[in-house]
RNA sequence: GUCCCGUUCGUCUAUCGGUUAGGACGCCAGGUUUUCAACCUGGAAAGAGGGGUUCGAUUCCCCUACGGGAUGCCA
């Protein structure tokens, strides 16, 4: 880590469905930790599971990507594409005797297998034909395996877990290239992270034990091993395993439900990693601290509650415009449709009035459907209740005093304060009536906020209508 | 079975041998109030269990329990 060079890191994704929460983590981190160092954030695609990959998952990894802001350089690699560079490195390895063909069935296999467990002995494979003489070689099916060390120990230098020893004799001669020849991918991860130039492979995980065994690849070809960072993977609510069955979602989903992604990046990068006590941040502050001696070793639980805060926080610190963007997009994904032109605009007059109150889209767009709607105001149930017969005549009597008010906040303020007095009642009792005459709602930003937001036309008009 | 990793309030976490174990979310109570929020104040809430090492362990070591991962011609 004390590399000067520029940092390259990557996110490998396998096409087999959308891009999950804890995918979407392990990118960011990648990102931070790239464009946080002035590196290079690649994207590869380990699509070499022709049967399970699928390009409309891939399609999904890059929405979710693209939503999250995650902007990978280069052009997206796939590693099945590559398939024949990888075949060239296990021939080569097989040419310098550091890997063997070997012609054990899968019948042969399993056979050893049972008998390994029966007797109580690691059930790894140990072929026969590691140092069979190739004269004997029969007419047949076979592997490549690599030529795994069989004493001492390997070392996994991790920065989040520290140092891992692992045992040689637990290592077996991992198959490089299958029957038919393509490559697996534990040979695919290392070529590709080699030729790729990565020097930091961030990953959940599930890939500790792995590193071990892509460290033999390293080692034969003469390779220099990347800086690992093994997080540990999310679990959900139930503290099990994030899986399709325990409610895990797309990051999509996200974007549908309304969260904001600055909301998502910090809630996401604060799962797992820490800068001291620092919760709430920006995208700049979050670049600038992240470093893999910040990431925690234990998983974490997903916690729909602390997104939401600091979704909520977030929205109320975005730039109106940069909102009425994000909004658009969020009701394009979530399928609803467009604001108009008019709406558009009204949203960007109310949105001081609504950011600070809102934690997702959905819920501010709803505290702002005073300015969404228009006339003829449809009361919902509750507003309806709150306009009587008596609150309507008390609005009829209120509206010329509007009239010629200035259209501020204290002169309307001081009219309305003057309005109850002289009635002999207070303000707080004018508010439902008027909360349910501009907005049809009994729920909304303050009276004043939307009398100034709506100006003085609409105000009366409203009132009038109500009134009527 | 074998091997690897993990375990601080309900949740996310701070602590890098000496703290009344801190913060945040959530929760509870009170305040403010023009509805819902927001906001302010206060509160309850944690070192998995057992052994060591040490003057002193949440922190270092070992064991156990629990959770996770690997052990594929899946990725």
């Amino acid at each position: 880590m004390s590399d000067p060079r520029p940092p390259v890191t990557r996110f490998a994704p396998s096409p087999t469905g959308f891009l999950h929460i804890g995918g979407a983590r392990t990118a960011l981190f990648n990102w931070l930790y790239a464009r946080g160092h002035g590196g290079t954030f690649l994207l590869r695609i380990e699509d070499t599971d022709r049967a399970r990959s699928t390009p409309e998952a891939t399609q999904a990894i890059l929405d979710g990507m693209a939503w999250l802001g995650l902007d990978h350089d280069g052009d997206v690699i796939s590693q099945f594409a590559r398939a024949d560079r990888h075949a060239e490195v296990a021939h080569e390895l097989l040419a310098a005797g550091k890997a063997y063909r070997c012609f054990a069935t899968q019948e042969d296999i399993a056979a050893f297998r049972d008998a390994a467990r029966a007797e109580g002995r690691s059930t790894l494979y140990r072929s026969p034909w590691r140092d069979a003489d190739p004269a004997t070689h029969p007419d047949a099916p076979y592997v490549v395996r690599i030529k795994a060390p069989q004493d001492g120990e390997t070392v996994i230098r991790d920065a989040v877990q520290g140092d891992v020893t692992i045992r040689n004799d637990q290592l077996d001669d991992m198959v490089l290239l299958r029957a038919d020849g393509t490559p697996v991918y534990m040979l695919a991860v290392v070529v590709d992270d080699h030729d790729m130039g990565v020097t930091h492979v961030i990953r959940g995980d599930d890939h500790l034990n792995n590193a071990a065994r892509q460290m033999m690849v390293y080692d034969a070809m003469g390779w220099d091993v990347p800086t690992w960072a093994h997080i540990p993977l999310i679990h959900g609510p139930d503290g099990k395993k994030l899986s399709k069955r325990h409610g895990a979602l797309g990051a999509e989903e996200y974007q549908k439900m309304g969260y904001p992604a600055a909301g998502m990046r910090n809630y996401l990068a604060r799962l797992g990693w820490s800068h001291g006590d620092d919760e709430f941040f920006t995208d700049e502050q979050a670049l600038a601290w992240f470093d893999l001696d910040g990431i925690g070793k234990s998983p974490a639980r997903f916690d729909l509650k602390k997104l939401e805060n600091l979704s909520g926080q977030h929205i109320a610190t975005t730039a109106d415009a940069a909102l009425q963007q994000e909004i658009a997009a969020y009701r394009t994904a979530s399928g609803k449709e467009p604001l108009s032109a008019t709406q558009s605009d009204g949203l960007i007059a109310a949105m001081p009035h609504v950011k600070e109150r809102s934690k997702t889209f959905p819920e501010l767009l709803d505290k702002a459907h005073f300015i969404l709607t228009s006339r003829p105001i449809e009361p919902d149930e509750k507003a309806a209740k709150a306009l009587d017969t008596v609150s309507r005549s008390i609005l009829k009597e209120l509206t010329p005093h509007l009239q010629t008010a200035n259209w501020d906040r204290d002169t309307l303020e001081a009219v309305l304060n003057a309005f109850a007095e002289a009635r002999d009642t207070k303000f707080g009792k004018l508010a439902g009536p008027l909360r349910a005459a501009l907005a049809g709602r009994a729920v909304t930003p303050s009276v004043f906020d939307m009398m100034l937001v709506l100006g003085r036309d609409e105000t009366l008009a409203r009132l009038t209508d109500a009134a009527a």
